[in-house]
DNA sequence: TCATCATTTAACCAATTTGTAACATCAATA
DNA sequence: TATTGATGTTACAAATTGGTTAAATGATGA
């Protein structure tokens, strides 16, 4: 059973999505504000469908929080009132989001919510992503990061490069190869970026410093469980 | 060998990615349509390089045909000259495809490629490529040598070099065809470098120092098994 | 807006690898 | 076996690679 978090601040609206998306056969949580949906959100949380107008934080600004902040990957639906809008929500696409402009029918909005369970359930599998070596626990669910029980805080670039070496224990990454995995958009950096990356994570890890190794000319690595 | 269909209208591009990819082995066709994409498009097709911004049938649409009309999985990477287009490929994340946004360089480039040719061979059986010749260990994959059982540290050349003659045994390699197949980007060095480096893996070696053999005038060589 | 944090570039140094040259040795054959 | 070209060895120089720090740039949030 999909739990669906509706963040909309027209009583009308509101009750109107949440009967007919409950209809469906799916569990829902409606709230009037972000801060409010703050508050309701949790892992149990599939999908949210989020008004971008809203008073106080803005949708788009709860959106940012959740992603950034809260480094939650929940798939959003936007409700938006304006087609302009799209613009802001750029950045968004990239994780799997959506957005349908109102007024829409219930229908299509029904759609739209199975066509985006059903891709986020694709790649659900792939969700189960927890790497353990030794007393380091890497978790690209929850974007935490265990060592000795203690999380260590991780910007995103560096916790993206710790995933990818810790996802293939026993490779070797070039700095060329990780630019090319993690760089989509800007893979025109210098590759001595790539090395200050690790020098940041290794003194973050402190005693594990050389969890992450090296070997001249082949690339980064960890060792193999 | 890979076939990598590239479409690209600048010719300039066209031409660059064409030349370079080539060089790194893979076989390339290039085109400067969506229309002749499609002519050129076959059970062969190992990877697509597209274009978004083509004129007439877009980069898009052709994806879209392809994946919809033609049901053809061939992975895609797309080339973006605005992030902007990113919002446009959202619905072809989920297949496994890619993009990447221009300038880049064409290291990443070969790199992403690689990548995306790997993932999507996985399915595929995996080549082994590791080299047992009596009681020497040669792991291409995970770049390790073995000797009685004991691991031996080569240098990146040196393992190369090691690999080049494991993979192929019974064939001589002259000084010239060695640089020609692992000096691809500086073919200019001297032939008694080869020599030297030959001596640096005899010499790691050991007790197994004559495994490389050599036939004068011929080249070096290692017995077939 | 400003302040703060993340990211990228640049510069420096150390370590390692790679390339060259010089010399020694070997193998083929006259 | 003497000659000659090919191969092996060694020492050194050059180039590459990697680690680190600081400064510049860019993004984000109050």
């Amino acid at each position: 059973m999909h739990e669906i978090l509706i963040v909309e601040d027209d009583p009308d609206v509101r009750e109107i999505l949440a009967f007919n998306i409950d209809n469906a056969g799916y569990a829902t949580i409606a709230v009037s504000s972000a801060e409010k949906g703050l508050d309701r959100l949790s892992s149990k949380t599939s999908l949210i469908l989020l008004d971008v107008m809203l008073p106080g934080i803005s949708g788009y600004q709860f959106a940012q929080k959740i992603r950034n902040e809260l480094r939650n990957n929940t798939p959003i639906i936007f409700l938006t009132a304006k087609s302009e809008e799209k613009d802001l929500l750029a950045g968004f696409n990239a994780g799997g989001d959506d957005y349908i402009s109102k007024p829409f029918s219930i229908n299509v909005l029904l759609a739209r919510i199975k066509a985006v369970l059903k891709r986020y359930d694709a790649t659900a599998p792939t969700q189960d992503k927890v790497y353990q070596h030794n007393d380091l626990i890497v978790d690209a669910v929850q974007k935490t990061v265990l060592l000795h029980g203690k999380s260590i805080e991780l910007s995103r670039k560096e916790f993206d490069i710790l995933t990818l070496l810790c996802a293939n224990p026993g490779t070797y990454f070039s700095r060329t190869t990780i630019i090319a995995e993690l760089w989509k958009d800007a893979p025109y950096v210098l590759d001595r970026t790539v090395d200050v990356h690790i020098a940041r994570i290794r003194t973050k890890m402190g005693d594990y410093r050389d969890f992450i190794k090296n070997r001249v000319g082949f690339g980064y690595y960890i060792e193999k469980a």
